[in-house]
DNA sequence: TCTAGAAAGGTCAAATAAAGTCAGTGTAAG
DNA sequence: CTTACACTGACTTTATTTGACCTTTCTAGA
């Protein structure tokens, strides 16, 4: 064991004890470690999921950065299950609609929150073809869905 | 990590919170952050456009000047401009980020609303070949902020 | 009045500074 | 010996920053 990508992984989850976000420049971080600015985001993508609890958002450019995001995991879990084994890749607007109704009474979101999602997941704003549509669909729901753990 | 733009872009914000109407020189504000005077150009186009909520106007010559105009929405029918003749049927992601930030900076939706609409306009989200993919996002936005519009 | 600076700001392409992708190679556990 | 995981490098995409050159406006002197 002990391979280069447990040790930046664990490396960066120290970090993501003290604070539920932290900051890294990519070639910073790889020169550190002394490997690949590539193999960062190998990690990232094996280790920084959103099914292991975190998000990951970047900016290119000058000044830019990769940022990680440890998921508020308290009631988070209901979240989780519903993203990763509820939701599959497919969601006709009734299942949308019956999930969305389901978070506004757990007091998860609120009456606008709802309407938003409703308001996106709607057949008239998803004008596609079947099955593009239901995929679309439980595309958005999941991302609405990661968004509010996030900001939570 | 932060760089020149940001700086500036929160220099300027901080004194469009005094007043909605603020002029400052070019070569001036170039000075102050030590950055060539196009950089203050750069900072107009990308942080301070009509979709963020502001306009610019400026003067050459002797006594020259930027003016930076904030935009707010206090009328309700601001909204109702804004999904009837504002958004397009195409919108890009800036331009739709741009409308979102607008309606967070005037307080017309919440930080986690504001996430939410990012979320579903998002290109991870909307995995189209454009051009279908900006008349979606578009549709997307129209529909969101309609939603906030009737429940409130 | 006319005109030549001077004093602004504007434009655009190139340079620079990041991060992302992906196909392919290496490696170690079973 | 095969399969999944780890790792790399060449190439791509995006964002920022700068500098050379252009346009507009004002002002002072002829």
């Amino acid at each position: 064991m002990a391979n280069l990508a447990d040790d930046i992984e664990q490396y960066l989850k120290e970090h993501l004890q003290q604070s539920p976000v932290i900051e890294v420049q990519r070639a910073m971080l790889a020169a550190r470690f002394g490997c690949a600015p590539s193999q960062i985001n190998y990690v990232m993508a094996t280790r920084f999921t959103p099914e292991h609890g975190y998000l990951v958002e970047s900016r290119r450019g000058g000044g830019g950065y990769i940022r990680i995001i440890r998921l508020n995991m308290e009631r988070g879990d209901a979240l989780h299950e519903l993203v990763y084994h509820e939701i599959g890749d497919q969601l006709s607007q009734e299942e949308a609609f019956g999930y969305i109704s389901r978070l506004r009474e757990q007091k998860i979101i609120s009456d606008r929150e709802a309407a938003l999602m409703q308001a996106a997941v709607h057949r008239e704003t998803i004008r596609l073809e079947l099955p593009a549509r239901d995929f679309l669909r439980a595309h958005l729901l999941r991302s609405m869905i990661l968004a509010i753990l996030r900001s939570s």
